[in-house]
DNA sequence: TATTGTTATACTCTATAACTATA
DNA sequence: TATAGTTATAGAGTATAACAATA
């Protein structure tokens, strides 16, 4: 038979515990980045990328890697995928061989106009769900006081 | 040679969007609760399963894992592993064969109450950290938002 | 037919070690 | 010796499909 749908369930203190509502919050801003994004197939580390060359061009990969807080074994597969995309670009330094200045293309930078006005479109959303700007700006420095 | 220590980064709108402070944020708290729960061997996911059965006891499987947003399928490892540390006890319905109720051992009855205290001092140092408990239900109250 | 638990599988993300080329 | 990028690999976490037992 099966008569309740769901069982009403005590969650103690997990209602009110930190790190669980922060995780299934961000779950659920990720969950609307992603169908945002959906037909672009860009993930959060892609648009964080991009995003941080656009306004930091010549950045190393490991400088890109470190402020993203990013491996920079795992960075390579991420910038081999935006490189394969023509979005950006590698370029090896003329005053040290070892490192890969990175750039974005042309077609990058086009990109990146039309992934900041999708970007702005989820992010509004997630702005009126908190209750507006006021709101958004106490819950980043709230946050940030974790993150610090 | 390598003079500066720290390329300068222009993060742009990254410095306040709501779903990069919030993962930033989550894996800092994560990071936290890991260290605390190292020598236990406890993974957030499991933190609140044996807490959901411990207030819950009796319940199904199925109900657990809905009520964590956990697949069915991904929660039969889980509760593997707790009941292979004897914490956990699967018992099969009487009125529904299908169906397995959870209940903690009185070992997991013994562990789940030394877990709070390490959850606490865990907890406590986050709260610490966001400026006090009322800070602390200020951020819940955003993140709910968001999550609703 | 539908549900519960389960297995198998694949894909993403993350962490570590080791290699190469350069400095 | 040390650093930048790379490769390989292994471990989590997560998603989907399909199966057996039971309703």
């Amino acid at each position: 038979m099966g008569t309740r749908r769901h069982a009403i369930i005590n969650y103690s203190v997990l209602s009110d515990a930190v790190g669980y509502r922060l995780r299934r919050a961000q779950l659920a801003v990720f969950q609307d980045f992603g169908e945002s994004f959906a037909a672009e197939g860009l993930r959060p580390a892609d648009f964080s990328v991009v995003l941080i060359i656009k306004h930091n061009p010549g950045l190393k990969q490991s400088e890109v890697a470190e402020a993203l807080g990013i491996q920079r074994a795992n960075f390579v597969a991420i910038v081999d995928g935006l490189e394969g995309r023509d979005l950006v670009e590698r370029r090896k330094s003329e005053t040290d061989r070892r490192v890969q200045a990175l750039f974005l293309t042309p077609l990058g930078e086009q990109f990146a106009d039309n992934m900041m006005k999708t970007w702005k479109a989820h992010e509004d959303r997630m702005i009126e769900k908190l209750g507006g700007a006021q709101a958004r700006d106490e819950l980043i420095r709230l946050v940030n006081r974790l993150t610090e």
